[in-house]
This record gives C-alpha cells, sequence and structure tokens, in this order.
DNA sequence: CTGAAAGCGCTTACAG
DNA sequence: CTGAAAGCGCTTACAG
C-alpha cells in the first residue's frame, strides 16, 4: 500500500495542504512544522503519486516553445515524428507544445525569433542553439528567469541549460573511423565533406574520426577537408574538386549536402570503387546503402531526440525531476543494408 | 480546451455514469442511449484524458507477472534494468509487477511455473516462451481468460498474444553477414557458433547469416555449425574442435556460450587472427571488442526490450491500447569499439 | 437501465 | 501560518 499525503497528514497532525506546502518548499510554512512534515514523510518513504500530481497540476497551462533550424533539412523530419510522438505521449497532461522553424544558421535571425517567444514567454525552451555568444548569452539570461532550457540535437557550451539531448558527435566521428578502418586494409586516403567548421558537432565529427585514424588506424591518411554548408550544390561541387584533386580510397560525409557530393561521386564513375560512410538515414542515404554505393551509415536516434526532448522537459514541468545526466547522448548506430529499419 | 467527459454528458442529456459506461462498452446501457452518446463523443473528438483514467483505475489492483527463463545468462541482466525502469515509470498506477526467473530451458518446469502462476491469475503475463506445442497449447489457454499475454525476447509462433517485443533474429542474423562481408576480401570460411537448433531465435539468425553469406557474399563459405548449449564448457569444446577441424577466417557467435568460444580462440593462438561477430554486449564481450579480439557485435536493445514490455502491456491493461504491431522489433545495433556506450 | 455521490491522490484559492 | 473545501477527469458501488 502506496503511501499518500494523506497519511503524512494524519501522522503529523496537519492537513493535507500543510503536507503539500512544506513536501514542495512552498512558502508560507513555519519552518518547524516544515521540518517535522518532512522526517514524517522520509521515514514513511513516500513517494509523490505522480500521476494525482499530473491531474491536479494540469489546471496550471504550461507550455513547451520549441524552436528548431530545421530549414528543409530532410533530417528534422524524424526529430518532428519523435516530438509528435512525445506530444501524444503527454496529451493528458494539459502542456501546450508550440514548434516553430527557422531555415538556416542566422544568428540575428534566431535571436529575433527567441525574443518574439520571449513576449509571452513558455515554461520552458526546447531549442537548436547556434554557437554564438549572443545567443548564448541571451539563453543564459532566459534561463535566469523561471524557464527551463533545453539544448536539442546541437549543444553549446556555457550555457546553463536542463540538459542536452543529442548526439555524441566526437564519438559519431570515432565510430566511423573504426568502420572504415575495419572495412579497408593498407595504405588509403580519405576525404572529409563536413557541413561547417563553425558548427560545433560538425567540428567534433571531423575531430573524432580524425583523431582514431592517427591513432588507430595510422595507415589511413585524411587527404582533405572540406565545407559543404549543409547545401547539396555547394557539397556537390566541392566533392567534385576534392576528387579531381586526390586520388581517394574513401570518403566521409559527416554532416549536409550527401546527395549533392554522391552525385559528384557518380558523375566521376567511382561509386562502388570507393568506400563511403555517412550520417543519419535519410530515404536517399537508405538508398544509397541498398544499392551499395554508401558502405554504412552512423545515425542518431534523432526520433528518440525528439521524443525525449518533450517527455524529458515535461518531467521537469510537472514533477521538478531533473534528468539522470546534462548530457543525453544517443546512442551512435552504424547501419548497413540489413538492420536500416 | 480538451473535451471531457463531462461536456458530453451535459450534450447528450445523460449523466457523466452513463457516458463512461457507453463509451467505454460497459454493460447495462440502453443500447439507442449509448449510440447517441458515442455519436456525440465522436462528433466532439472526445479524447479520454489518460491521467485521469490512470487515477481512477488505479483503485482496481492489476498485476503482471513476468516470467523470464533468465537463468545464469548475464544477458538478462539488462532485460531486468529495462524492467525496472518501465515499473519506475508506471509506479503510480498502483499496478504490481513480479518477475519470476527460471534456469535453462525445460518445458516441464516453465508448464509448473505457468500453472503455479495461474492459481492467482495476473492480468497479464509476460513470457520468454519455450517453443514447444504445450507451453504454446497451455498459453492459448490462458489468453482465453481476459489475460494478456505478451511474449519477450523469445518468441513462438501460433501464440494468440497482445504482442511480442524482441529481436528480430533473422535481420541479426543477416547484419552480422553483412558486417563479416565489408571486413573481409576474397574466399573465406567462417563457422558458426549457435546455442540450440530448437531455440527459434538461435536457427533464424544462423538462417539469415547464411542465407546472406550465399546471396550477396558467395566468397563467404560456411563450414560448420555447432551447438553450444549456451553454456561456456560445451562453447569451449565445440569452438576448439571446429577450430582444429577446419582453417577458419572468420566465426559468427549468435548465442550464448561465447566466454567459453573465446577462450578456445586465444588457446589456438587466433585471436586477431581471425574475424570474430558476435551478438549482444555483456561486460566480457565488451572487453573483447576493446582489445581488438572481437570485430563487432550485433546487439538488440535489451533494456528497451524490458521497458517496453513493462509500459506496453500497462497501457493495454489501462487503456486498452494494442501496440502498433503484433511484432514489436528492437534496432539491430552493431557496436564496435566506439560506441560500446 | 440511470443518476447522484464518493473516491483515486494531489494542488490551490479562500477564509481565518 | 494553517485548515476546510473544491477541483483536476475519470470510475464505480449504491440506490432507485
Amino acid at each position: 500500500m502506496a503511501v499518500t499525503i494523506r497519511m503524512i497528514a494524519e501522522k503529523a497532525g496537519v492537513s493535507r495542504g500543510t503536507v503539500d506546502r512544506a513536501l514542495n518548499n512552498r512558502p508560507g510554512v513555519n519552518a518547524e512544522v516544515a521540518a517535522h512534515v518532512r522526517r514524517i514523510a522520509k521515514e514513511l518513504n513516500y513517494e509523490p503519486n505522480a500521476v494525482a500530481k499530473a491531474l491536479a497540476i494540469s489546471k496550471r497551462k504550461l507550455r513547451i516553445d520549441i524552436l528548431l533550424n530545421s530549414g528543409q533539412n530532410p533530417f528534422f523530419e524524424k526529430i518532428r515524428i519523435g516530438i509528435q510522438r512525445g506530444m501524444a505521449e503527454i496529451r493528458s497532461y494539459g502542456i501546450t507544445v508550440e514548434t516553430f522553424e527557422l531555415t538556416g544558421f542566422s544568428v540575428e535571425e534566431q535571436l529575433h525569433k527567441i525574443d518574439e517567444l520571449m513576449k509571452e514567454p513558455p515554461n520552458a525552451l526546447v531549442i537548436t542553439p547556434i554557437n554564438d555568444p549572443r545567443v548564448i548569452a541571451k539563453l543564459n539570461q532566459i534561463a535566469q528567469q523561471d524557464l527551463a532550457v533545453v539544448t536539442l540535437n546541437m549543444d553549446v557550451t556555457g550555457l546553463s541549460k536542463l540538459c542536452f539531448i543529442g548526439c555524441n558527435y566526437i564519438r559519431s566521428g570515432q565510430t566511423a573511423a573504426e568502420i572504415l578502418g575495419q572495412i579497408t586494409a593498407g595504405e588509403i586516403s580519405v576525404g572529409i565533406l563536413t557541413g561547417s567548421a563553425s558548427i560545433l558537432g560538425h567540428q567534433q565529427r571531423v575531430d573524432g574520426f580524425s583523431g582514431v585514424c592517427a591513432q588507430d588506424y595510422p595507415r589511413i591518411h585524411v587527404k582533405a577537408v572540406a565545407e559543404t554548408e549543409d547545401d547539396n550544390e555547394i557539397g556537390y561541387r566541392v566533392t567534385k574538386e576534392m576528387l579531381c584533386t586526390y586520388q581517394l580510397d574513401a570518403l566521409y560525409f559527416c554532416a549536409g549536402g550527401i546527395d549533392g557530393g554522391i552525385r559528384a561521386v557518380k558523375e566521376c564513375g567511382l561509386e562502388k570503387k570507393i568506400k563511403i560512410i555517412t550520417v543519419d538515414d535519410t530515404d536517399n542515404i537508405k538508398e544509397y546503402i541498398q544499392s551499395g554505393i554508401v558502405n554504412a551509415t552512423i545515425c542518431q536516434q534523432p526520433i528518440k531526440q525528439g521524443h525525449d526532448a518533450v517527455t524529458i522537459t515535461t518531467d521537469w514541468l510537472l514533477h521538478g525531476k531533473r534528468p539522470a545526466r546534462k548530457h543525453l547522448y544517443t546512442q551512435n548506430e552504424i547501419k548497413t543494408r540489413y538492420n536500416l529499419d
């Protein structure tokens, strides 16, 4: 039989209201009474009933805003699906979830949108933050105001947040290098196609990849690194240029613009001749894997990311429950032909 | 503003009790009244509030029994962790979860334990069923009695169940073959160490693996298949015998007894000389990967399996919600050195 | 067959 | 600072 607030009230000789105030550190309780109540709760091993709490709190009308720099990026479709699932799961909690999407990585635009949202501030903000001092400063200022900030998929340092939910990018790059190491032999040359050196996660993948090559597979030589700006046209151009300049045995695509890059590979007649490792598993990448053009892709559980962003934020708002760790990394999943779905 | 039972009652001109009875198909409602209520609920797009429902139902004292053939198998430790997490998540629902564990795969023992549990029948039974006609018959008989049966980690055919939660074993075997194909070149010989031909999942892994070798990698020749009975001593013996009999370039361990098998590999001085693919990521296997003895291991999200077994069964008991599919397959995760955790 | 009322375990204006 | 009471949205004996 679970312990309830009523039992504590009886044992402490106070009303249930007072127990509630004491246990939730609400103001206006005599300090001694509060201590007494808390001691009894501890003695009885009291665990609040989350369901009852949620039902009672549903009157509060809490709101979560989600701000994504998702643009045209097909990868974000899965994050959206995860968010939808999370929303379905918390439907009965009376929490409103609103999603806003920006295209590109303009600092100005993100700052402006944040300001706009803050005109009627939500209770929590989930965001894919751009790694810029002004953004960080603004978010820190917001985080002061009794408003939880959660970073999703992209992280920044120096931000006082509830948590980050997303990929361990260093590990992602390391895993890509390990796979490339295992599927090759002898001295080989590899080129890296990243998105932008100014995006933390992209750079971490490059670093992780290069690090493992240097340390575990010195026979793998990173000959070139180019930026696609997450764009297929640019991806096409820089990949083509790279393939024309160097004699490469492998490519590592660690950001967007992959479709453009693959087009370049095909034009050079190199498909299935060079090894290719990518990230994520959008529909196009699945096809490249099925047709043997891409050897493996390192995925990051985007659905889980979207889902957890909603449920973990909800747990904080409803129960004041902090996530187990500050950085909630999703699994880096290596996918090949038969474990794609 | 979400639609509530009260609004429906007002609009239909009946009491909330009657609405509840009508919407939940409880007996003792005039058919016409019920139809009327249901039509209004549909019009208003009514979605029951799961939290309120859970709180009200917590009086019912539901029980879930979990029967595992986990024995000494270290793999099941993670399933247990998942079950614990699921239990923590549903703590407030007033549902009792009791776990029972058997060692080995004795049909008699499993039948006997089921009978014992049925003396005081739970509302749902989660089980790792042995693939035997008598077990299936008994479970089917139970499933008649308004009691949900969920198969966990092991599945059987011809059973009327709520769902199966676990690995897609065919895909697991296929994935192992694909990886082996990618990390090797030229004609190679491989030996398979399975658990038991009579355990469906083990056989499916062997079939999936052999199928991909035959179809996609005809240069990979499966020279031998031996059974470890999930036992390290037997695993050691049959692996040693296999290595002495054939000149092998690779081994695929697709069930228990791996530690014994690896011991044999070491004794033959073949570690790091032959490629090795395993399943799951118990602590020992993690070490083999770190030290480069095992190239990759195909995992099956055991924590998720345990967790989902609890939460999905709960969703059924509380809300009558059926899982999206009859077979809820977890992801086959390829793990190597840098994506182990 | 139907309704009024109590209850699930919390939270929170309101009165004192 | 504290308590009594109403409320969150369902479910369910009980009376009729």
